[in-house]
DNA sequence: CTTTGTGCAAACGATTTGCAGGATG
DNA sequence: CATCCTGCAAATCGTTTGCACAAAG
């Protein structure tokens, strides 16, 4: 109930993107998703039931997206990007074992003070990664689900 | 004074490591800046009078190096990974326009309270990442310097 | 109809790997 | 002298790009 199609257009419209098929679709999955897909992940769940998008237009989609800050990157391990529709500050836990991502509310922490950093260093935002073993993997062996 | 060739020879040593040149180089050269630098950095800088080492080589070293715990990667921006022989815990500022990476003292913000994050997430260390603009960024016009 | 997006395949850049020769302990 | 490392080049993987065609407004 929270994206309905409509609100998705609306948002889309309002960003000044044109709404396209591929584009919906990526924008809806993400927003769909907690998990913090990779594009390839982004890409198999569109194309699971018939052809919705290439790789190419999940790539430029996300793009455009990220642009106008619907989107944004979050980059927890080497090699992959992974994507959030969440843009609202918040803070991230990532599985030793497993290496999924959880978003951590911004209000799980105190607000941490930046104006008396290293002096030359003007402060705009932050945020906070946890690093740990996330619920499914204490006990289990490592499973590494990807 | 901090790192002398000795005190680096008894540290690999100590991590079970073989004292190859290049190895020893790499190591050296990684105790030696503040910038966390990238692979090509690393090599450049090496081989910047004499041939020390190949880009191959600099890759094992590193993954040697990091297997034991003496370097880690820091995971900032995208497509790149930048390493970094400070592996005591601490925080990292990044600048928006030179992409420059700071160091912040570990002593910098408060200890965060882990314990009362989400029931099923057992946390194990934590750092904070901000982001904002360096000395030599403000007024400057945005010199990407890499 | 003008502009922008899509999809394919080729191009790219960072990292990894296979392998033969060389250095380490 | 057995083991591990180096360096080269080829291979791999994620991402970007050129271009002809198609769709959006």
């Amino acid at each position: 109930m929270k994206h309905s199609k409509d609100a998705i257009v609306t948002t889309l419209k309002a960003k000044g993107l044109r709404i396209t098929p591929q584009r919906y679709a990526v924008y809806a999955n993400l927003l769909g998703r907690r998990d913090h897909p990779t594009v390839d992940q982004i890409l198999q769940d569109l194309n699971q039931e018939l052809p919705i998008s290439s790789q190419a237009t999940v790539y430029t989609s996300l793009q455009a997206l990220r642009s106008v800050g619907l989107v944004r990157e979050v980059l927890l391990e080497e090699g992959v990007c992974r994507y959030d529709a969440n843009v609202e500050p918040h803070h991230h836990f990532r599985c030793r074992d497993c290496g999924a991502i959880h978003d951590i509310a911004w209000s799980a922490f105190p607000t941490l003070d930046l104006v008396a950093l290293q002096p030359r260093l003007q402060a705009e935002r932050y945020e906070v990664t946890v690093y740990g073993q996330c619920g499914g993997c204490q006990g289990d062996p490592g499973t590494i689900e990807d």
